[in-house]
DNA sequence: GCGAAGAATCTTGCATACAAGAATATTGAC
DNA sequence: GTCAATATTCTTGTATGCAAGATTCTTCGC
């Protein structure tokens, strides 16, 4: 599938961390991920060290790399820094976007309202995706388009556990045409603290998410 | 010195490109590098893997690895970016500093004012990073912190290049001290914006820069 | 003389081997 | 019985070897 050995790895690896198959604190051990892959330790270190890299796993020197599920506190600060990275694209999206980034961002707005319309909450989540990266388009920072896509994917699956709540499809929706609004009337103050506001509250979400969480487990272990 | 011999080949090779010992384009052979360092490939490799994640040399498959001098357009944008990080940064750090935060930041700045005074370029240039260090810190976010730190060494060699023109580490310096006093007294948005501005004209004086080489050069060669 | 095809060479990608440090188990002392 | 020290095992870090793809050089055809 992949060219190369390496990228394979690096992908499965990280769905399985995603999936939840490789747990949080759970070590890596090469020599077993590559007898379980049917490859050598050397791709499997590069893509750890890869896979390092990207902050999903911790290497330590001689210690071997284990999984890291950032701490929830870390979480809310990716969805601070989210929010502000978000924010900026948005705000210079206002007022750079061509007419082509309007076809591509009203497109994708409107595909993210079928789906909510169809109450599919997985298509839902790929067509928020495109609309997101519709906007970091519209920004014409490539750079920042780059963080924004990787910070983006970095919180997939705090984001994915969000759409299942009550009613966070119909209000992202409702966000989602705020934003589009203020970016088609190249209000750029507007659409930064449209986007800012639409990620806080995941973060926030998430927050609770953690609290309630807490509380049950605290509940049923002391 | 390092505990590892690829940490020590990737600060070497980086340090090489960021002196421009190893020039835009230039290929890095494995082997070559291996020979050179004393060492095989392997930790080459890596080192090298590491170097392509910071997006400081471009790795092809199968067809080696390459330095990468970012376009200007593209320092410009990744300015721009480090401006806004900035701006959440101090925004941040005016709300949650603590005493111990303010000590360091005012520390920072009064360091950074003697080597004004002594007129040590060199010197103002890691004191300025020592109070930068401080606003990261006194954010309280650390993913933020650890954001920022990558962008500003990422941005080092074009910070080094502004500190010689005139007058630059005086502005520097007054800059400086409006985001302490807006830090200090609790004013976010005026810490954001003093900051904002702080990082954005450098991102200018980067443009003028490359502008004024681009005349020159096309002065020269027709 | 120029262009294209093929061969030779060179470099990367992966596998295997070995050495050194960390984790663990075992044994001895208290 | 518990703690500590040592020995053993296990894992990582680095070196080397081999195969496949890329580059370059040479040769042949036009």
């Amino acid at each position: 599938m992949s060219e190369n050995i390496v990228q394979r790895l690096r992908d499965q690896i990280e769905n399985d961390i995603f999936s939840g198959r490789l747990p949080t604190g759970h070590r890596l051990d090469e020599t077993k991920l590559a007898n379980q892959f049917g490859v050598s330790r050397t791709p499997v270190r590069e893509a750890l060290m890869q896979l390092g890299a990207i902050g999903l796993i911790e290497i330590r020197p001689r210690r071997g790399a284990i999984v890291v599920e950032p701490a929830p506190h870390r979480v809310y600060e990716m969805f601070e820094v989210m929010a502000e990275l978000e924010a900026m694209a948005g705000r210079h999206a206002a007022r750079r976007h061509t007419s082509a980034d309007c076809g591509t961002l009203l497109a994708a707005h409107e595909k993210c309202g079928r789906s909510l319309q169809a109450g599919d909450a997985d298509a839902y989540y790929y067509d928020n995706d495109a609309f997101h990266a519709a906007i970091y388009e519209a920004s014409h920072n490539d750079f920042l388009k780059e963080q924004c896509i990787a910070l983006h994917r970095r919180l997939r699956p705090y984001r994915r556990l969000q759409l299942r709540a009550r009613n966070r499809m119909d209000n992202s929706f409702a966000e989602h045409d705020r934003i589009v609004k203020a970016i088609l009337n190249g209000n750029g103050d507007e659409a930064a603290a449209a986007l800012r506001m639409h990620i806080a509250i995941q973060g926030e979400r998430f927050s609770d998410l953690v609290a309630q969480i807490a509380a049950e487990r605290g509940g049923l272990s002391g």
